[in-house]
DNA sequence: CCGCGATGTATCGGACCGATACATCGCACG
DNA sequence: CGTGCGATGTATCGGTCCGATACATCGCGG
């Protein structure tokens, strides 16, 4: 999952790793809480030893001078490589089981700009699913052994089938939107037209013409 | 936490592993898919070795006969030791930073029969204030960072900030039942305004409702 | 009689986290 | 003037938990 949403995030300009930390929170901050370096710093070596990014030229411009005076120990600034982009590109399209639980979901779902609308159909519907098998376990529970469990845990389900049912129907909408051939949800007031400057091939979806 | 749920469950009752398994999927079921063989037989190896759980004799009735004949790998039942019981109040009373993560608060909260209402109070307390930071950051996101993100990153951000609105609500709801004593929520529709707050006397010393 | 799904115990490699360490830089406060 | 403190920045270590896998038993229907 972090190899997917480093590499997504590579895609749209070259980073370090502290840097990477904090859009990798802000564009996941509603799944997960922040990416531990712990995990960024070896999944980065594992990324750069596999070749799918590769050590850019840290300030290629007015870096003269500024010697090894004290050893340098500055920040790596990491970019993709061609292998990397295909990588993944082969990542967001293919799905696994993993591809639909919350995380797997969530990291998915923030790089949908760059994904296909098949695929971002095929994973709304496979998370649908899971989540109504989710939701059928507790209603389960809720009804057969209710008697079994306090009333605290019973509120605990409660609320937890009450967010499931939430989370289907935001899908159901999502989904609906997305055969319908329209980008996203598009609340209510105008949203402005993002600026999108992707240092790469046309990206799918997101802007308005989209051809079927 | 999984210490905690083993030891919480096995007051309950003694029980194998694949017992505990199947009871703690109904009873966290909400908050968490399954838990895994490679997590539960370890936990329950450590937890044997630090003496908070033991072997229970399997069947010690009717268990005359039925000699080594296939070499016994039968069902291993574990109780709870009186130590264990002593870990699980201390593990349930003190309250870390992980108690208030997604995981970590359910566990919690799964197990408030058995926790006094002043730790249950500094919990949800504790839960709320963590899921008003998720709110304010996302709304940050979704305030000055909004240019910045594509629809559907957006989109993924909104739903989130939805959901801890909700959470929040729901907090709330909990915090001022448990203040005027009740215990659990009892939802009973209809009755939206009923936030009686009569200052009824500190009621029982919640109830367990355990079975033997 | 055979397969098959449920029950049941167990291990292994890998992903990810939390704590920790350490070094640099700007700047506010004494 | 210096001194400490918070943000920036890289990195490792131990530990928890997961997913895949293996294997054995039992009851039941075909």
């Amino acid at each position: 999952m972090l190899e997917l949403a480093i590499l997504g995030l590579l895609q749209e300009s070259p980073m370090h790793g502290y840097e990477l930390r904090k859009e990798l929170t802000a564009k996941l901050g509603a799944i997960r809480a922040a990416i531990s370096y712990g995990s960024l710093y070896p999944t980065l070596r594992r990324l750069q030893a596999a070749g799918w990014i590769a050590e850019a030229a840290e300030t290629p411009a007015t870096a003269e001078e500024v010697p090894a005076l004290t050893s340098r120990r500055g920040r790596v600034v990491y970019k993709i490589t061609a292998e990397g982009k295909e990588r993944f590109a082969q990542l967001i399209a293919q799905a696994g089981p993993e591809t639909y639980d919350d995380t797997g979901f969530g990291v998915h779902f923030a790089f949908f700009a760059r994904t296909d609308q098949a695929t971002r159909l095929r994973i709304l519907e496979g998370r649908r699913r899971k989540i109504e098998e989710r939701r059928e376990g507790l209603r389960d529970v809720l009804g057969r052994a209710a008697e079994r469990l306090d009333a605290y845990t019973l509120e605990l389900q409660r609320h937890g089938l009450e967010a499931c049912e939430r989370e289907v129907r935001w899908l159901e909408e999502l989904i609906a939107n997305e055969r319908s051939g329209r980008a996203p949800t598009v609340p209510q007031p105008g949203t402005a037209g993002g600026r999108r400057e992707d240092t790469s091939p046309p990206p799918p979806g997101e802007s308005r013409k989209e051809r079927p």
